[in-house]
RNA sequence: GCUCCCGUAGUGUAGACCGGCCAAUCAUCUCGGCCUUUCAAGCCGAAGACUCGGGUUCGAAUCCCGGCGGGAGCACCA
């Protein structure tokens, strides 16, 4: 099998793209073909440079195997050749009508004088195109097909057109660009593609190419068509991406409110899990929906068992513990199904009795004055007030109910840490000390969830910030 | 408006080509229980669907027709 991924690079890869990579590449693995990577920059208008490399990085890190990459800017000799071909042999013409005259002759299934017109008239005028006789829109290559046809979206179609706009990668070297259908149905074929598995949103194009193919007399490639996914929650626009970072409501291309491949990279999401999701959507023509809850389900299932636990209390209170008569001990496993990585440890000393710890208010306030709580892992107190409790020993109290128990931080060492939330807010709090030897990879704060935790700065390494995966 | 595609639990998915083994699979979600010094994980259990109406047939989720619903396209974007 020969297959294509054949995105515009228009900017970085989201999840959409995601699906279409990744099943390219499960059926080229599977059966062992080979996996074309296809950059189709035939509007000038619409390419970023810097988005041929994102592109590449995205889909290494999606753990997809490209065999060879082609770039469409490149190849346009081949294209005009192949557009002469189909000039000859009467399959198209070139239409200097305004397009709007143009389009609303096809919707009435009227063909245009130019279309009757001999090759070498054709010829003569595609030449004239690229020799700059014409300025936009005043000249077009248009594929014959039926006028006929009753659905309206396979009349005649462009096939190339005239843009003056300079190309980030060719400059001002064409005046000429083939049209998506025009390039596609030509390369399909000349790169020995033997299927095309892309979105339905593409179906009327795959008639559309059928026609290249019949003029030129190549057999077609088989096409599967998936259905469309619905994707909630965050930004896949590029457009409104890129003027996000601009003003400076986006971090960048990673910031874990978009939903770019780099996004859910810093937040923790692992390919795997991305990939596990797709394969088994499959290639179903149905529309759906992409569920958050199972694609994090896949992940905690990769992630849980590597990631760290720690304390986190978000917008935390401080708690004056009085009554303690010697200093309090805590151990905590890094990871309870893991004691052999090693433990958390503190202790604190009373001054005068007295200890403080962080409580995270939501836990914190909403408990009755004269609750008897336990900080997990430490010792039992009764809330006093908003701002007090005394001590109530250290061991688990036996009998009766268990008392809640509570997460907590030992201030001293506590590090600030902010995490960005994918729908938008930030939750601001103290995370232990401990969790500074974990900045850069996933870790779960405890009944909080699993984060991606990063030094804000190089300056200020003991200050952290975070990217929230899911719970 | 025209054309095309699709319709299995909340979300996805298997089964449909070659009708019966489907009182319909698996995953996720939800809800119980066990375990637990995380409201995590793990274990056990429960609930939850063939879009509707006709037809063919001894028998239809599966074949046929129609309705309804959803999506895509009708760009000199990809």
């Amino acid at each position: 099998m020969v297959m294509r991924l054949a995105p515009g690079p228009s900017g970085p890869l989201h999840l959409g793209h995601s699906r279409m990579a990744i099943l390219n590449d499960a059926y080229c693995k599977a059966t062992k073909g080979t996996l074309l990577l296809r950059l189709e920059d035939t509007d000038p208008d619409r390419v970023m440079l810097e988005a041929f490399e994102w592109i590449a990085q995205d889909l290494q890190w999606l753990g997809v195997t490209i065999h060879t990459t082609v770039v469409q800017s490149d190849r346009f000799d081949l294209y005009y050749a192949h557009a002469r071909r189909l000039l000859e042999v009467g399959a198209a013409y070139v239409s200097t009508a305004p397009e709007e005259v143009w389009r609303d002759a096809k919707l009435h299934n009227r063909p245009l004088p130019e279309r009757h017109e001999a090759p070498h008239a054709q010829l003569e005028r595609f030449d004239k195109m690229l020799g700059g006789a014409y300025h936009d829109g005043e000249a077009v290559l248009v594929i014959k097909t039926d006028l006929a046809d009753p659905n309206p979206a396979l009349r005649d179609w462009a096939a190339m057109r005239i843009s003056t706009s300079p190309h980030p990668r060719t400059k001002d070297r064409y005046l000429v660009y083939p049209l998506m259908n025009l390039a596609v149905a030509l390369d399909d074929h000349l790169l020995g593609l033997t299927h095309v598995l892309r979105g339905k949103d593409h179906l009327n194009n795959t008639y559309r190419q059928r026609w290249v193919f019949d003029a030129l007399g190549w057999s077609v490639p088989h096409y599967i068509h998936y259905g469309r996914v619905r994707i909630d929650g965050p930004e896949l626009s590029t457009s409104t991406m890129a003027a996000g970072i601009a003003d400076g409501t986006y971090s960048g291309w990673d910031d874990v409110r978009l939903g770019t491949l780099r996004a859910m990279e810093a937040r923790g999401i692992e390919p795997a899990a991305l990939r596990r999701y797709w394969v088994e959507a499959g290639v179903n023509e149905v529309d759906v929906v992409l569920s958050w809850p199972t694609l994090y389900a896949f992940n905690k299932e990769l992630i849980d068992d590597r990631s760290d636990r720690f304390c986190f209390t978000p917008d935390p209170r401080t708690v004056r513990i009085e009554g303690v008569e010697g200093p309090l001990e805590r151990s905590s496993p890094l990871h309870p199904s893991h004691p052999e990585r090693g433990e958390r440890r503190s202790t604190l000393h009373p001054h005068g009795g007295v200890v403080e710890v962080l409580i995270a208010g939501a836990d914190w306030d909403p408990l009755p004055n004269g609750a008897l709580v336990r900080l997990k892992d430490m010792c039992n107190l009764t809330k006093v007030d908003g701002t007090t409790a005394t001590f109530a020993g250290v061991p688990m109290p036996t009998g009766g109910r268990r008392p809640q128990i509570l997460q907590w931080v030992e201030p001293i060492g506590a590090l600030p840490l902010q995490v960005r939330r994918p729908e938008g807010p930030v939750d601001a709090g103290m995370v232990e000390a401990a969790a500074g030897a974990a900045a850069g990879g996933v870790v779960q704060l405890e009944r909080y969830g699993f984060v991606r935790l990063q030094p804000t700065s190089a300056e200020r390494p003991t200050q952290l910030h975070g990217a929230f995966a899911h719970r």
